[in-house]
DNA sequence: ACCATAATTCAACGTTTGTTGAATTCGCAA
DNA sequence: TTGCGAATTCAACAAACGTTGAATTATGGT
């Protein structure tokens, strides 16, 4: 009643508490024991309020899930609409991928932080991996290919879908934030500043698509000093 | 003595099962004694070799961490003596990359598939991505970003990074096989044919590192269709 | 004030875990 | 054959696991 929670906050604290150690640790590692005790609760509220261990990560990954497909589906609207009755390019479909998840304000969130390094861990999984994200993602996913499609007319199939594959893999990559980019650019990069990736992977990826869509006469494989044609 | 093995032939067995079920379930999900049961081996023996659990786990992923380096190391070495004076392209840089570990039959083999699994695992985990991945790679990784900077010496480090973040992030989702593509695409890409996405991810990757080194006034981010020139 | 229901605690259960030390078997040189 | 060290088995340990049912406390409607 203080003014932010209208659920139970004891079940809250459990699920914030499941978080932060299954991102950090993955499903196996962590004992209820170890979620009861850092969410200041005893052992078997989690099974009260969730059931069996399972059904708790899972709870876990839906909780914020609902709220990011509607973050990104806003955006493909909005791109879509803003194209019309033109078809939207190819980089504004990628920035609308990426950015309402990595250039919002609540990337700095403990909790959202957190949610990416899970869904890190559930997208690599073979435990999780089909199950869960093509239960939760998929329609979703399924959409934003077909925009890309249209945008893409003549890409054939096999291109667009190992062309999100790469996407998904630097995202998913971003998401875990292993500290692993630090350590190898010498600091110079940070991987636990999501915005600041967003830029990069965007161009990054966006670059990949777009050479798909190129007829082969424009297609400059290398040689780039020698390219270089003024005009 | 059958004309395979020189080292003890229960030591490479438990190496095995265990390379197989980590991979597949994690490190925490795997027990010693299911270890020991693929192996067809007493439990006590995995410590009677290898010491505690986690040196075991270290164990398979260092055995075939040195070979896989070789290989790598091999393919930059040929491409870098094959252009000389020049400087190798920046495709065929990441060619040395992605093919000696994607295009050889040795793809095929069981234990090579639970292998690049288990470095997916490693590599996106929290626990061990730091750590491990530090040790037995960033040597050689840190010489193939060298020959990407010296190949594109006008790129700043930030792009160099984060396009070698995208990289591995599309390789490393390719080594976890998890399905999740084939059902995406419903059977038009098969996640488990990492030599059939080889050259989708040399292309993909190519034309993101490309475009960083063009100059401004090369660089077409939309409109394909009219910027379709002839000749 | 009363009561029914929800929320929370408590204690314990049957398993399973990684690990160990002693006992046993094997391989081979003397 | 004998003997010795390595390889392998066996049995068992204490600790920790997820889960449960009964007991206790809090909550809100009447």
């Amino acid at each position: 009643m203080t003014g932010q929670e209208n659920k139970s906050n004891k079940s809250e604290a459990i699920l914030d508490a499941a978080e932060a150690l299954f991102s950090r640790h993955g499903y196996d590692a962590v004992t209820l024991r170890a979620i009861a005790k850092l969410a200041d609760v005893d052992v078997a509220l989690a099974n009260y309020y969730f059931g069996p261990k399972r059904a708790l990560f899972e709870a876990v990954f839906m909780r914020r899930a609902k709220i990011l497909n509607e973050w990104r589906l806003e955006a493909l609207d909005d791109v879509v609409a803003k194209a019309a009755p033109d078809q939207p390019s190819v980089r504004a479909i990628i920035q609308a991928y990426f950015e309402p998840i990595l250039m919002r304000p609540h990337v700095h969130e403990e909790g959202w932080k957190n949610y990416y390094a899970l869904i890190a861990y559930v997208n690599s999984s073979h435990e999780w991996g089909g199950q869960l994200m093509s239960q939760f993602f998929d329609p979703h996913i399924q959409r934003f290919i077909e925009a890309l499609k249209q945008a893409m007319p003549d890409v054939s199939d096999p291109d667009i879908y190992w062309g999100y594959h790469c996407l998904s893999g630097a995202l998913t990559l971003a998401f875990a934030q292993t500290g692993r980019i630090d350590h190898l650019s010498k600091g110079v990069c940070r991987s636990d500043d999501l915005s600041g990736a967003c830029g990069h992977i965007v161009d990054f990826v966006a670059a990949g698509f777009e050479k798909m869509n190129l007829p082969p006469s424009q297609k400059v494989t290398a040689a780039p000093k020698s390219a270089a044609a003024p005009v």
